[in-house]
DNA sequence: CGGGTGTTTGAAAGGCATCAAAAAGCGTGG
DNA sequence: CCACGCTTTTTGATGCCTTTCAAACACCCG
């Protein structure tokens, strides 16, 4: 797929199950008054389509040049009924969906911009599988308006974020889509990151009541 | 469980699968800094704790009181791989799970309170089984700051978003924690509500058992 | 019938959105 | 290789919605 194209619609009966095997989409809802939600980005290795019978649950557009393997809903569903050891992986991946949903919604709810992006560009960094303490330059294949509408920002807001971010030396641009993170301590303390915490039982104890 | 008392907490090794026989609770995790979001609420036939191997996603904790029944998490899951029918029950309502977490995600990203608040009775009304035209009464257990907890905003901005509906003459409110849904259709549209419909049709049919 | 918690209302401040325009990329064609 | 025009991004000024801070009020339980 060339970018801008659809691998399927919201609306659309969900009839065939997709794996990218290169490039990035968005996965997105559009509000009735034209509003658009990115509820995330898909990259390689990544399965579309499983989680419904019926209609898909957002519409799966290409940012980049995209290549992709197709199969029969029904068939996929056959096969992973069949194989023993294949189920477990779907259930993981659908597990892993739903964490990242969570963490998602909590963004949303309850950070401000600054943190919303900077745990943006981590996350983005993670999924890379980098070292979480060295510097890192990371490639953001979606524009700021992708960006934007990911965070549940407008694109002002992300740009003034992302340059206020390089004034105060936590990042450094390199053209649109090139970033690079340095202090990754500070980066993850901005972002109000529990992920990588592990005082948690202590905090879950004193809010408990 | 009394009201207040938590089923499990974010942090715990996740041992047991859980299903609410009666009551109400929250799903909720805490950042850092104090920050609680909640991320879901949990009703009678509801299944917690099937998404995740490792360590549950969030903490539930009970609003009303609440009865339980309890299952080891390798027993659960034991008896899904065993049983040919009852895995595309437990498919179906994570699949339910996961387009409940993409509405709040739209919800959160780019809906104004008022739209966030009416969305939230809307669902709740329909979460019931109640006719989508006709005015009704419902419960709502949790208290205001559950509430904004779940919406992304303030205990404040809920009440004057209520209380402006009041006055608007779209709902009437008795006592804290009823209140009477009138002219649907003006609230579907306050609410931005264009899929709902679609939505709850599946929730009902996998609530349903 | 109090006391305490939870809710509602009010005033002021702040953060993000909106509107507007300049600057920077980027592909195209000379 | 550079000039041109378009799109995307960045920057600036202003306004609105939501938050914050504060206090009055209602509800619930003993």
């Amino acid at each position: 797929l060339k970018p801008g194209e659809a691998v399927f619609w919201e609306s659309d009966t969900a009839t065939h199950v997709f794996q990218v095997m290169g490039g990035c989409l968005r996965l997105y809802r559009i509000l009735p008054d034209g509003r658009r939600a990115i509820t995330g980005f898909a990259f390689c290795g990544e399965l579309l389509g499983t989680s419904l019978e019926g209609s898909y649950l957002h519409t799966a557009e290409a940012v980049t040049p995209v290549r992709l393997r197709r199969l029969p809903g029904s068939r996929f569903h056959a096969l992973v009924d069949a194989c023993e050891h294949l189920r477990p992986q779907l259930f993981a991946r659908m597990c892993a969906e739903m964490r990242a949903a969570q963490q998602h919604i909590v963004a949303l709810g309850r950070l401000g911009a600054e943190e919303r992006v900077v745990r943006f560009l981590l996350s983005t960094a993670w999924a890379t599988g980098a070292d979480r303490t060295r510097p890192i330059t990371i490639k953001l294949p979606m524009s700021r308006l992708d960006i934007a509408d990911y965070l549940g920002l407008t694109i002002e807001t992300v740009c003034r974020t992302l340059t206020k971010l390089k004034h105060d030396r936590f990042i450094a641009l390199d053209g649109r889509h090139t970033i690079l993170l340095r202090r990754m301590a500070d980066l993850r303390e901005l972002a109000c990151d529990i992920d990588t915490r592990h005082d948690d039982h202590s905090t879950a104890a004193v809010r408990s009541h």
